[in-house]
RNA sequence: GGGCGGGUAGAUCAGCCCGGUAGAUCGCCUGAUUCGCAUUCAGGAGGCCCCGAGUUCAAAUCUCGGUCCGUCCA
């Protein structure tokens, strides 16, 4: 459905709320844009948006003037009096999102389980101060920072939300959330009633939608209130079972509007903007400023490209050409960039972003990189780092978490840095080396330097003008780069039955109750097919978090079986078969004898981890995060953000840190709680593993060191995990390092290898294993030196035997004149043969020599057939076929050529037919 | 998550397409020039050509796998 379709559902009596019934807001239609709007002002003619009001009108108008904290808290007291209770916010990371790297909306913290219904709003309704990152899409293109005047990459989303069902009664709908909205706007924010209009639409996302109403004043959009009412279908569309109330105040917005600044930047930014202009010695041009600022919201943001016409439209407006308003301009818009981005990074640092070249990372690190690039640029000299522990000292008043990364700040500031200036370096070097060797740098070479070398072409084309050299950059360059982008297929996994068989299919996982329990029974409530079944209860872990599933041995009467999978579907267990047990069927009692070994390896693996975890977090910092595990039978492998490769000596405290826990034998509780409730007890920190469905959360806890939401069997003490070794570990990405690890038996195992390895390695120096280092050393460079002086040896003896075979030589009539034929039988490496004869070949320059030396070295006969240098001779075809002679072949080009063959025992055969050879070829 | 580029002397890189003697520049060492330094000249040392497998008479070069570094996109 389209937004045309849509409209037809939506009617007036839709949008009419009670607020305005009872005030006496009157429907118009606007004559700019044709949107319909609804106002108390009797003239009004326009619905009151930026573009058909001609522009910003609270410019230079002081209102409240709250800045970006006292915003926030404004908006919290007043819905908090009005009976909405306050969410701590979520971080700004989303990790228990499969499909967002960042949060982008507060909605979003809610989604999926709150609005799809599986589990309970925290509260209803409530508001919520959530920090949000917005990289790319239509608005918000990283260019047009700093230019619209109002865009930011970072913002705090004031969400205030209200859920309606069956069962969530204390939601509210349109009236309240109307009468709500434009009692803020007017008694807190000081708006005259008429000043104040709304304007009709739809919205529609994810496959939602509903009607919308914007609040607007004084020619800006100050919120936009969404009710998320219709979901679609196959058919159409129907009611959503819960009806969402998705209002997002933009702080940072209403803070600006109520300052009347010429951008959102200084409303915002505050203390912070006031130390860059003081750092850089920005002089501002207020007038000018203050005249492009009221036109800016005229720029239309929907189309990327419509800036620069709208800007130049601006521009024109003012007097002046677009480079003119750009130079003007520029510096202090590469400021407002600066100011956005530095903040985004500290926001994004404090919930353990970190950046990568793959992921959201990725993002991170591109905004870094802009800031280094504007810093550059316009000749700022700002201190990076100093910025963001200033964007810190000021917004860690209302978010205090963003403290925490302030001791690290500056070592990825500076690892960032130097990354950019590398590639830079290089990237430089590389384009200065094709233009010397090519004349001219192709389009595909374009893509290939900025796609794989990360050099945009307009750098390139600024490089190749410094070498007197021109490059043409295509119109469409980016689009093209971006058609090259191969599309990704999505497969999905292969369910070997039919998954609708499962309804309402419950298996109670047993496993939990205790971690020790190797046997039980159970009753089979469904066999899906001869292998596949599904039992009321068991102790059989399925695949799950990172951990690989149980084995196990079943009986049912006094047949037997094997389990050797087990999976989660839904809230089903489903159990598969090494082959048919006919005895099985449904309704029959199980007996069920867990493969003991597998299940301890993997529940010693999996408690290792979470301990492993805790252990990289004590030792690197709190920065540390998981990203991914797997707990199988031979190992355990756990991936955590870091910015850099661990050292040996890291490594091996954070071994010594997580074998402290062990033999601490800490005792390791596990609680089901609510999720909401565990958030608030936890933080955030226990959202290290995948993500987690459903209204409860299992939390392990190892105290006072790791506490994890995980669906994993764990130990009950840490001692059980016996002892843990760590293998090593692996760059799996910037900002992402595997640590692989063995516990318990296998990390014996490991060790025991470990040691007999090198037990074997220092049996073949005959030292003892202490030595072993000092004597590979030893070992090696005399390898080296020998081999050095072998080659040195080989050469000279050969070189002796130089002048006796060239006095030896035959005369040989062949069919183009005379030649004298040097025939020679040498052992060795074919390198010492090719040197011998290159030198023979250089000695008898121009002198109608052919040298043909043959040999064998290790099994295999070698050839090298040479000329005289300054002849001619197509030696290759003799090579050749002298090399058939010997089982084998050869060729070449130059004045030495070889070959060889594995029928050394035909060389003085080979010997023989030479000259008949030669005769036959030349 | 996907794609692309790369790993050769202490450093920066060529050679790879099209298999056949491993190179350049800088740096280092020795000698000459110089009161000494810089300079210049002459000579020299320095390479498991990332690792492993395959193809081949022959692999830095071709194929496959791994590893490390870089880069772009979603």
């Amino acid at each position: 459905m389209d937004k045309k379709e849509l409209k037809k559902i939506f009617t007036p009596e839709q949008y009419k709320v009670k607020l305005f019934d009872e005030m006496g807001h009157e429907r118009r239609q606007c004559i700019k844009c044709g949107k319909y709007f609804w106002s108390i002002d009797a003239d009004r003619k326009v619905c009151g948006d930026t573009v058909c009001e001609g522009g910003y009108k609270f410019i230079g108008k002081k209102g409240k003037n709250w800045d970006f904290h006292e915003t926030i808290k404004r908006l919290t007291d007043f819905f908090k009096r009005n009976g909405h209770e306050v969410i701590d916010s979520y971080p700004i990371v989303a990790r228990w999102r499969a499909d967002l790297d960042f949060t982008i909306a507060s909605i979003a913290t809610l989604q999926p389980w709150v609005t799809n219904g599986t589990v309970e709003p925290p509260a209803n309704p409530l508001v919520i101060a959530q920090p949000c990152l917005r990289f790319g899409g239509e608005f918000n293109d990283l260019d047009n920072i700093g230019r619209t005047g109002r865009h930011l990459s970072s913002f705090v989303m004031f969400g205030q939300h209200a859920f309606n069902s069956k069962k969530l009664t204390n939601g509210y709908w349109m009236d309240r959330c109307i009468e709500l909205n434009f009692n803020f706007l007017n008694k807190e924010l000081g708006l005259k009633p008429e000043e104040i209009t709304y304007v009709e639409d739809i919205w529609a996302g994810g496959g939602n939608f509903g009607p919308n109403l914007e609040s607007m004043a004084l020619g800006a959009e100050i919120v936009n209130s969404v009710f998320m009412q219709y979901e679609l279908t196959k058919n159409g569309y129907r009611d959503m079972d819960i009806k969402v109330i998705d209002v997002g105040w933009g702080a940072e917005r209403v803070s600006w509007f109520s300052q009347g600044t010429p951008t959102i930047y200084e409303a915002t930014f505050g203390p912070v903007f006031d130390y860059l202009v003081k750092q850089t010695g920005l002089k501002i041009d207020h007038d000018l400023l203050n005249k492009y600022s009221t036109q800016a919201g005229l720029l239309n943001i929907d189309d990327v490209k419509d800036v620069k016409s709208a800007r130049s439209g601006i521009a024109k407006n003012l007097g002046m050409t677009l480079d003119e308003l750009n130079e003007r301009l520029g510096p202090l818009e590469g400021l407002y960039a600066i100011g956005d981005h530095t903040r985004t990074v500290a926001f994004a640092f404090a919930d353990g972003a970190i950046p990568s070249n793959v992921g959201g990372g990725y993002n991170l690190r591109v905004v870094l990189r802009r800031v280094f690039n504007i810093n550059e640029l316009y000749g700022f000299g700002l201190d990076i780092t100093e910025v963001i522990q200033k964007q810190i000292d000021y917004v860690s008043k209302s978010y205090p978490r963003l403290k925490n990364v302030r001791d690290y700040v500056g070592t990825l500031v500076d690892l960032e840095y130097d990354r950019l200036q590398t590639t830079i370096k290089k990237g430089k070097s590389y384009v200065k080396r094709l233009l010397k060797s090519k004349s001219r740098i192709d389009e595909k070479k374009l893509i290939e330097l900025y796609q794989s070398h990360g050099m945009p072409p307009e750098t390139v084309q600024t490089i190749a003008k410094e070498e007197g050299k021109n490059v043409e950059i295509p119109q469409d360059f980016y689009s093209k780069v971006g058609e090259l982008q191969t599309k990704k297929e999505e497969h999905e996994e292969e369910v070997p039955f039919n998954l609708d068989e499962l309804k309402g299919i419950e298996t109670y996982a047993e496993y939990y109750e205790i971690p020790y329990k190797y046997e039980s029974e159970g009753k089979v409530i469904k066999k899906l097919d001869d292998l596949h079944f599904v039992l009321d209860k068991t102790i059989i872990y399925p695949i799950g978090g990172g951990q690989h599933e149980d084995h196990a041995t079943i009986k049912v009467g006094r047949s037997k079986g094997r389990v050797i999978d087990s999976r989660k579907y839904g809230k089903a267990i489903v159990h598969t078969l090494e082959k048919p047990m006919p005895a099985l069927k449904e309704g029959k009692k199980v007996k069920i004898i867990l493969d003991k070994e597998r299940r301890l390896i993997l529940m010693r693996h999996h408690s290792a981890v979470h301990i492993v975890g805790g252990a990289a977090r004590h030792v690197l910092g709190p920065h540390v995060w998981q990203t991914g595990t797997d707990k199988s039978v031979e190992k355990a492998r756990l991936d955590i953000t870091h910015w850099d490769n661990i050292s040996l000596e890291e490594l091996e405290k954070i071994e010594r840190v997580a074998n402290d826990i062990v033999m601490a034998n800490l005792y390791v509780p596990k609680h089901v709680m609510k999720r909401t409730d565990a958030e608030q007890k936890y933080g955030f920190t226990i959202y290290q593993g995948p993500v987690i469905p459903g209204r409860n959360l299992r939390i392990v806890e190892i105290p006072n060191f790791d506490i994890e939401a995980c669906g994993g069997t764990h130990v009950e003490r840490t001692g059980e995990v016996g002892f843990i070794r760590l293998l090593g570990t692996e760059k799996i990405q910037d900002g992402v390092i595997r640590i692989n690890l063995t516990a318990g038996t296998r990390a014996v195992e490991t060790v025991e290898h470990e040691f007999r390895v090198m037990k074997e390695a220092a049996e073949v120096f005959k030292v003892n294993p202490e030595q072993l280092p000092a004597t590979a050393k030893r070992f090696w460079n005399e390898w080296k030196e020998q081999r050095k002086k072998i080659e040195q040896l080989t050469n000279e003896l050969a070189e002796a035997k130089i002048p006796i075979a060239i006095s030896n030589a035959k005369d040989l009539q062949i069919s183009s004149g005379k030649i004298k034929l040097i025939a020679m039988r040498q052992d060795g490496d074919i390198q010492n043969l090719i040197k011998l004869a290159d030198k023979i070949a250089s000695e008898t320059a121009n002198a109608n020599y052919l040298v043909v030396i043959m040999g064998s070295h290790q099994g295999r006969a070698q050839i090298v057939v040479a000329r005289s240098k300054g002849t001619k001779y197509e030696i290759s075809k003799i090579v050749r076929a002298i090399g058939k002679l010997i089982g084998g072949g050869g060729g070449g080009k130059g004045d030495v050529v070889s070959g060889g063959g594995s029928k050394p025992e035909n060389i003085p055969e080979a010997f023989k037919q030479i000259e008949d050879i030669i005769k036959k070829n030349l």
